[in-house]
DNA sequence: CTATTGTTGATAGCGATTTTCAATATCATA
DNA sequence: TATGATATTGAAAATCGCTATCAACAATAG
């Protein structure tokens, strides 16, 4: 499962002199196995059921080495609240958010990507990146 | 001055049985005269010069009030802190926003518009609302 | 094995925002 | 205008998500 990730993970750390933890090795299996926008304290919560010793500190810490190395990519949406999802293997994409269930839907136009390059031009911006979120109902939600 | 939003103020204050105090005028006045993209803080100092004696809660009251009137609306950009904007008299539109200065640009692209809601209903939603900002950096600060 | 150095969990701290509460102001009505 | 019901206020405590601190502990090189 998930051997390259887990060689991107044991690289970086190699790189930056730091130590292969079990903890980090724990929490790295679990973020790798489910790919859902998570909070840090959802995480925690299924971390501590297979391994309740872990502390929350510990949770923020790991995600943060886990972005540094190019596999997690840190959110915040409309709550303020940081979610985290997969980067590796995982292009750019925006989100459609339903307002009744919460469930994330992934999205690329490519159209839209390149209307808003234009548009960042047009008023002399030099763009390095964008956030697009679309809330509604989703079809599930609609009934 | 602004005597449109005063009334549009007042009516919601009657409506919701809530009374005119001297604070909510203050704070609305003020609110009015600066058409920035503030944070609860920097509208609670300048209400301070003023009116000294306003409290923190009594600002974050008021916004809120503001926001349900229709006069203001909550924005919540990457470092996740509230910032406040004139809603009334003021279309739909997304922001610019620069990376070195931090300044707000606001615009709307009318072709983007409409392939937002076409992407969304391309994948069965039922759009409400959305949120898009550029990050990048401006032409000033480019040198 | 041992020393060095990084890691951990608990907990304190922080900034933004909300809640609590007793004192006070507003406002309809007498 | 005086009264009283009800809403509002400022100060301070509480909350929330997250970061910093620190002493005990674990990973790794030699
Ligand atoms: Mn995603
Ligand atoms: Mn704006
Ligand atoms: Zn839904
Ligand atoms: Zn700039």
């Amino acid at each position: 499962m998930a051997r390259e990730e887990e060689k991107i993970f044991e690289d970086y750390l190699a790189i930056k002199n730091l130590k292969q933890s079990e903890q980090r090795k724990e929490i790295l299996q679990i973020f790798l196995n489910i790919d859902k926008h998570l909070t840090a304290n959802e995480l925690y919560r299924i971390v501590q059921k297979k391994y309740p010793k872990v502390g929350y500190a510990t949770i923020y810490r790991t995600l943060r080495l886990l972005c540094e190395s190019g596999l997690c990519r840190e959110l915040k949406f409309e709550d303020g609240t940081a979610r985290y999802e997969h980067l590796y293997g995982h292009q750019h994409h925006d989100h459609l958010i339903c307002t009744k269930c919460g469930r994330f839907f992934e999205v690329v136009d490519s159209e839209i990507e390149r209307l808003q390059e234009k548009l960042a031009k047009q008023h002399g911006f030099y763009p390095e990146r964008h956030r697009m979120e679309l809330y509604g109902v989703c079809r599930k939600c609609k009934k």
